[in-house]
RNA sequence: GGAUCGGUAGUUCAGUUGGUUAGAAUGCCGCCCUGUCACGGCGGAGGUCGCGGGUUCGAGUCCCGUCCGGUCCGCCA
């Protein structure tokens, strides 16, 4: 027998009794005759006492750290406690000690903090992993899983397993691929997601299904977005949204009081897209504050100047307002006092490449009831008091204005609350807030295809009263610029998301069920009748018999943990991820193969 | 595809206007220490300044190229 205990489970209860312990070393303190090693396991950490009965002392520096060592000796009640860990009260007096595995010095300390760069960390992960920050992730991670499994199994999802090789759809992300020896010359894919494996599910009856599943995305990669992840992937037969939205609601609710203990009693507020649009600039507003934007129609900011007769002189105001398509607003809740240096800093920062406005205008609602801007000349004071308070801007409060081009504008505003929230200690780590973002476009317009796409997936569903839109009407586009006057423009989907703190955590829709509003969005997306047939004639085919109403849903699991833990990079939940080229550093994938796979799979590279 | 920051000891970093032998902390090695838990004390080893080229009397420092890593934009139905 290896062990007797964990390392993280003894106390004053197991006071004189003899155990055995096995671990890695993680420190080494000498004292003369005695020495105190730190055992370390999964489960904690023990304090050994070796040297008290000298066949035991340390005298030639045998071990060294991250030695895997078993021990055996007595528990004993330490005379110095150490409170800061759970098995501070007592202490291991080793009588016998066996060395399992020697270790080299490791590249980097395994401690909490470690010093220990992101890439060094990687590349020799596996110890990365014994380290209590990473450990902790993981258990996280672990327990949102159990707990999404327990609410899904009370509610009689099932969980069924979907193929990982696939056929290749390109539409929307690139794919991965995998090249069949067998079949020569083709590919199989790897799924974006299980969507309509789970669609044909529901087509066979499981009308609960639910999978933590890995998907593949072959896109370039952020802090919070890595080329395979996992979803808590949903679907239901015979539900409307409504019913999908409480029990999904209720799904991220039971997390949150198994994983943090948070009773999260509220009402998820629900938003449309548009109002999510227009009040928060993006459509997952982080709705932790307010801060929302105000759209000052560059109407009313002309004409700043009043003449003589008292009127105001059209067009007189600040030239790049008048000219603007949009502009909008934000009001930074006590920020008046602002230096000259911050606000400069401030207009730096929208003019840097990311955000790319050409400048930023503010107004200081000062204490006293003032107002001074930086557009002073153009606009007297009562005018500037006028377009503060339609920012919502309250006495010793900084209104930042920003004008533009419309989706420029709205972004960089976005960005910039988001920017103001932060400095300003708005958005809170440990506060949580969800929210539905609703009635999605069902299309988008692809300006270099020329065509429109579908903005979730083809297989979302439009809202039953803008069918007919879609039905009665050509999707064709005579005047690309003028996609917006389109009937299309206006169809709005069956689909939501669900958003955490300015997160998308999951998103899914309400079903196209039937053939043939299937085959008409096909159309719509701009696929012939042939080309999807080929592409998608099981789904069509499956529709024929008997396919029942069904929608879903996807979270994406990674990032929920990310959240929940406190993250900004999914990294960190993931036991081995990838670096932000895509690469596995520590085995170094991919890689080139063998001339002999090559051979196999009858494919000869010929590299551009 | 683009922007931007970084690459100096095992590790994390500092390194002034281009100027003597490139420093600190930590880790590592040795010695001392019987109550530490970020132990402490003394001593020691450890460097192709990512790589290639250029400017210069002289380059860690300036210029060009390249590789690697971080972040972001595009992209991610």
């Amino acid at each position: 027998m290896y062990r007797t205990h964990t390392c993280g489970e003894l106390s004053i209860k197991q006071v004189n009794e003899q155990v055995t312990l096995a671990g890695w070393v993680q420190t080494i303190r000498k004292f003369g005759a005695i020495t105190f090693v730190d055992l370390r396991d999964r489960y904690g950490i023990t304090q050994l006492l070796f040297g008290e009965d000298l066949n035991t002392a340390l005298d030639a520096n045998p071990l060294g750290r991250e030695f895997v060592l078993q021990v055996s000796g007595k528990v004993q009640e330490r005379s110095n406690k150490n409170a800061h860990i759970a098995t501070g009260d007592i202490e291991l007096v080793v009588d016998s000690f066996k060395i399992l595995n020697k270790s080299a010095v490791p590249p980097f300390t395994i401690q909490d903090d470690t010093d220990g760069g992101d890439d060094l960390r990687m590349k020799y992960r596996f110890l990365d992993l014994r380290r209590n920050t990473v450990k902790k992730n993981l258990e996280l991670r672990y327990a949102v899983g159990r707990s999404a499994r327990n609410y899904l199994h009370e509610n009689q999802f099932m969980d069924i397993e979907t193929p990982f090789l696939i056929r290749s759809t390109p539409e929307g992300a690139r794919d991965f691929v995998v090249p069949s020896r067998m079949n020569a010359g083709q590919f199989y894919a790897l799924p974006q997601s299980p969507q309509t494996f789970k669609q044909l599910l529901m087509v066979s009856g499981y009308d609960r299904y639910y999978q933590i599943v890995k998907c593949f995305r072959d896109e370039d990669l952020r802090a919070d977005r890595q080329p395979e992840f996992t979803q808590i992937d949903c679907e239901m037969s015979f539900v409307e949204q409504e019913d999908i939205l409480k029990m999904f609601e209720g799904l991220i609710k039971r997390i949150f009081k198994d994983v943090k203990n948070i009773d999260y009693t509220a009402q998820v507020e629900r938003m449309t897209w548009e109002d999510a649009m227009w009040q928060y600039g993006n459509d997952k507003p982080d709705i932790r504050y307010g801060m929302k934007l105000a759209n000052l129609k560059s109407a009313f900011l002309k004409g700043g100047k009043i003449a003589a007769t008292g009127e105001l002189i059209n067009g007189a105001g600040f030239g790049v307002f008048d000219q603007a398509e949009t502009v909008l607003a934000i009001a930074a809740p006590g920020c008046s006092e602002y230096t000259r240096k911050q606000t400069d800093e401030l207009t730096e920062w929208v003019k840097r490449p990311q955000i790319g406005m050409q400048g930023l205008v503010y107004i200081r609602c000062n204490a006293d009831g003032t107002y001074k801007s930086s557009v002073d000349k153009f606009y007297p004071e009562e005018r500037l008091k006028a377009i503060a308070d339609a920012a919502g801007a309250k006495a010793g409060d900084l209104v930042l204005i920003l004008a533009g081009r419309e989706e420029r504008t709205r972004k960089a505003t976005s960005e910039l609350r988001l920017e103001m929230g932060k400095r300003l200690g708005m958005r809170k780590e440990d506060e949580f807030r969800l929210l539905w973002v609703m009635d999605f476009p069902l299309f988008e317009y692809a300006e270099e295809e020329n065509r429109w796409v579908a903005r979730h997936h083809p297989f979302t569903s439009p809202k039953p009263d803008h069918i007919d839109i879609m039905i009665n009407n050509n999707p064709v586009i005579e005047n690309a610029e003028k996609y917006l006057e389109h009937p299309y423009s206006e169809i709005k989907a069956n689909a939501y998301d669900m958003v955490l703190n300015g997160n998308e955590i999951g998103g899914g829709s309400i079903r196209i069920f039937q053939r043939p509003l299937q085959e008409k969005m096909f159309a719509a997306l701009g696929m012939s009748e042939e080309e999807a047939l080929h592409k998608f004639g099981f789904l069509l085919g499956a529709f024929e018999y008997g396919a029942p109403p069904h929608g879903g849903i996807a979270f994406g699991f990674d990032r929920l943990c990310s959240i929940l833990g406190g993250s900004e990079s999914i990294r960190d939940f993931i036991a081995f991820p990838k670096n932000n080229s895509g690469r596995d550093v520590m085995l170094d994938a991919p890689s080139s193969i063998d001339a002999k796979q090559f051979d196999e799979l009858q494919i000869k590279l010929d590299l551009k």
